[in-house]
DNA sequence: AAACAAACCTGTGCGC
DNA sequence: TGCGCACAGGTTTGTT
C-alpha cells in the first residue's frame, strides 16, 4: 500500500506524540510481525527507552531510541501505524501495541495493524555493522537504499549518477529502491505519465531533456502527494496515524483509470498492462 | 544484466 | 446467495 507520500504522512502525523515519549509496555499478538527477532527482543529493546526521532528513508520508518538502538517499521502492503487512546477498541489485525508514556500527558498507544502481515517491526542496533558490507547486521536493506527524493539533496546530477548507464526500462529503474528510495507502483506510473515517457523505454535511450523531465516530475508529484496526505484508494486501507484519509487519488492521471480518456492529451485512452506481476497504467498517445 | 515468476498472507470484488 | 478466481500499495529470492 504505502509509498513515500503515505509513509511520510504517517511519519508526520505521529511525530509529535512519539518523539520524547517513553515506552511503558509492549504487546505482540502476532509473532510474524516481529519475525526478524522475537516478541521478547522487541519488548526488551523498547521498554523504558525514549524515542528521540521519527525519521523516514524511502518506505522505511526509523525511530531512534535513547538506548542508541533504532526501531524500524515497514508497512509493506497493508500495514498501518495508528495512535489511539489505550481504552479505544483495537482494530482487527492489531499485531503490536506500544504504550507511550509522556510526562504531562495521558498515555497513548502506538498500534501496528496489518491484515496481510507482510509488514514488520524490529528494534536493532544501527552501529552493529558488518565490516564487509558496511550495512547493519539485522537490517541491512536500509543501508542499500538509494537517494530519498525528500530527505536527501536530490539534485539532477545525483539523479543521473544514480541511474547510471543501464539498459533497463524506465519503470523498473524508478521502482528500484537502491536507485531512488520511496517510489512505488502508483507514483511511478504518475511520474512517467507526467514525463510523457512510456514505462518500458530503456533509460539508456532517454535524452538529457527527458531525464530532467523525470527528475522534475518526481519532485513535483511526490511533493504534491505529500501535501495531499497521500492516496487513499477504493479499499480505504490507507490512513495516517490519526485515521485521516489522503486525497491525492483524485489527482491520479493514469493509475486505475484504464479505459478512460487521457486527462493530459484528451486523445488517448488509458491502458493497463501487466508485467512482472504488476499492473502498469499509461496513455499510449502522449507517452512515448 | 535484466526480465520474470513465485513466495510471503488476508480481504475484497467480480463473474458465473 | 454462494463459490472460485483474480487481484492488491512491497520486497526478496531464485530462475531463465
Amino acid at each position: 500500500m504505502p509509498e513515500l507520500p503515505e509513509v511520510e504522512t504517517v511519519r508526520k502525523s505521529l511525530e509529535t506524540a512519539v518523539v520524547g515519549a517513553r515506552v511503558g509496555h509492549v504487546e505482540v499478538g502476532r509473532e510474524r510481525s516481529v519475525r526478524r527477532t522475537s516478541p521478547a527482543m522487541l519488548s526488551a529493546g523498547l521498554i523504558g527507552n525514549t524515542f528521540t526521532t521519527a525519521r523516514r528513508r524511502g518506505k522505511y520508518l526509523l525511530f531512534d531510541l535513547s538506548s542508541r538502538d533504532t526501531m524500524m517499521v515497514h508497512l509493506r502492503m497493508s500495514g498501518r501505524l495508528l495512535l489511539a487512546d489505550p481504552t479505544d477498541a483495537r482494530e482487527p489485525h492489531t499485531h503490536v501495541v506500544i504504550r507511550l508514556v509522556r510526562s504531562g500527558h495521558s498515555d497513548i498507544d502506538l498500534r501496528f495493524v496489518d491484515p496481510r502481515t507482510f509488514g514488520e517491526v524490529v528494534v536493532y542496533d544501527p552501529n552493529d555493522i558488518d565490516p564487509n558490507t558496511n550495512e547493519a547486521f539485522l537490517v541491512p536493506e536500509v543501508g542499500r537504499l538509494g537517494i530519498d527524493p525528500l530527505v536527501d539533496n536530490f539534485t539532477f546530477e545525483e539523479f543521473r549518477a544514480a541511474i547510471g548507464v543501464r539498459h533497463r526500462g524506465a519503470k523498473a529503474v524508478l521502482l528500484d529502491q537502491s536507485v531512488i528510495a520511496g517510489i512505488g507502483n502508483i507514483y511511478v506510473d504518475e511520474i512517467l505519465h507526467r514525463s510523457r515517457i512510456r514505462w518500458n523505454r530503456p533509460v539508456s535511450s532517454l535524452s538529457i531533456k527527458q531525464l530532467r523531465l523525470i527528475h522534475d516530475s518526481t519532485i513535483l508529484i511526490l511533493n504534491e502527494a505529500v501535501a495531499a496526505g497521500g492516496s487513499t484508494l477504493k479499499d480505504m486501507q490507507y490512513v495516517d496515524a490519526l485515521g485521516r484519509e489522503g486525497i491525492f487519488q483524485t489527482e491520479h492521471k493514469v493509475y486505475a483509470r484504464q479505459g478512460e480518456r487521457c486527462l493530459s492529451c484528451a486523445r488517448g485512452v488509458i491502458r493497463r498492462v501487466t508485467g512482472a506481476g504488476r499492473s502498469t497504467h499509461f496513455c499510449p498517445v502522449c507517452q512515448r
